[in-house]
DNA sequence: CTCCCCCTGTGATTTCCATCACATGAAATT
DNA sequence: AATTTCATGTGATGGAAATCACAGGGGGAG
């Protein structure tokens, strides 16, 4: 697996620009894991620092407060990694990783990392644009909590899990999350996933045939973020 | 003031390691600005990319949201900086920036500022803290609006603003913000600030004089904010 | 094939709180 | 001291959405 296991760690986003020997250093002083889906990663309480290499598949960050609410905070695709802060700052754990899919990580201890990055000025920066593209989409997320009304939240959320279609003005996501997972994205109940969902479609802004979603008129659902409530159709 | 400005700049954290040669070449590539209380620094819609060392004075983070409301972000104290965020991925500003008191700033352009950061790894490591810093701060404000009502946020909001008092259980805070104030950092109204005050008073939880407020029983209060609304007295 | 589980749609009810609307009060400005 | 401006207390009300409660429906596992 040595030849593979290199060219796929590569790949990683953190170790792009690491030569190979470097890469295999890295490798002989790290483990390799293998989580199932729906597999728990990390805990919250767990008191690692180590940092996670999505080699293949990919993760879930969620957290749940006390009442058992579950709040998504993102997701780590194949090729990303987890648990810097951690490593970085010593401090506890802030969520809970779970598996999407089987999956195979690398798990790096903190020193090693703190040595990549002292040893890589590119793999420092690519560090800080990391960081600060997580930040502005936080912050985004608390402006989204703070100002739009739940209804809201979904169409956003909506329009993001989207990509632009052939037809200008229109928009498609085949393999749509669940009605559950939306919700924990846009912090609201399934059932208002629901509603919103159905309201779309009699309002003839968007169609759902199974698993995908056909976003007919992108602009109109992007106004209707606008908190001004051209209503028609009042939800409920 | 060349002298006495190389004392002041090494007291700003993103310099704490660096020569004085390194600060005064830093300087002189860099423009002092002064502001006063309540003007504005920095525009959200700004296209600039510098980053901002306060050394002088303290600043708030600041949003508004199309509908008027105001979200607050956080507050950057004498010896901080803010506007890295722009300097490293090159990207549009996040947030608007406003004195809080008069204030001494210097504005470094964002080529100085990575300059900055590749001769000097410890100042990197100071802002890979900084950065991991706001992304837990940020993922804490994701789950309290996500999972608190709003009279726990300002539950939470009130037992941050204070601190350990002599007695213990009790803590105190010298100047209070206005209600306003802690209305925009919860995320939530005026009124609602002024009925949980009131309410907390009446309860002998927390009382208030002029601008101090003095927690009483703390741990009676972060109780109060797991949702299980023990709920004595229901807020109205 | 069939059973069971988990996704889905939708109504009814209830809680929460933003908003409106004033009445003071306190502080800053002239 | 007078006046304006901002901070504060509190009621009333409407609207939004969480929650509860079911009734299908579809797809995997056995």
């Amino acid at each position: 697996m040595n030849q593979d296991s290199t060219e796929s760690l590569s790949r990683v986003r953190l170790l792009h620009d690491l030569s190979s020997e470097a890469i295999k250093s890295l490798e002989k002083r790290s483990r390799w894991r293998r989580y199932s889906r729906d597999e728990q990663i990390l805990d919250r309480d767990s008191d690692s620092r180590d940092v996670f290499l999505v080699v293949r598949g990919s993760v879930e960050v969620i957290n749940y407060s006390l009442s058992g609410r579950e709040v998504a905070f993102g997701h780590v695709p194949e090729g990303g990694y987890f648990g810097e802060l951690s490593a970085i700052d010593g401090g506890r754990r802030s969520a809970n990783i779970v598996a999407v899919e089987d999956s195979l990580v690398l798990v790096v201890p903190p020193d090693i990392f703190t040595e990549i990055l002292t040893d890589n000025p590119p793999a420092t920066m690519q560090v800080l644009r990391r960081l600060a593209h997580i930040i502005r989409t936080a912050d985004d997320r608390i402006m989204d909590l703070s100002t739009l009304k739940a209804v809201q939240r979904v169409y956003v959320e909506l329009i993001r899990l989207s990509e632009p279609d052939k037809k200008p003005g229109s928009a498609l996501c085949a393999r749509l999350l669940t009605q559950r997972d939306i919700a924990r994205r846009a912090s609201t109940s399934r059932e208002t996933v629901a509603r919103v969902l159905g309201q779309l479609a009699r309002a003839g802004i968007a169609e759902r045939k199974g698993r995908t979603l056909h976003i007919l008129d992108v602009d109109r659902l992007t106004e209707m973020t606008d908190t001004f409530d051209s209503g028609e159709e009042s939800l409920r």
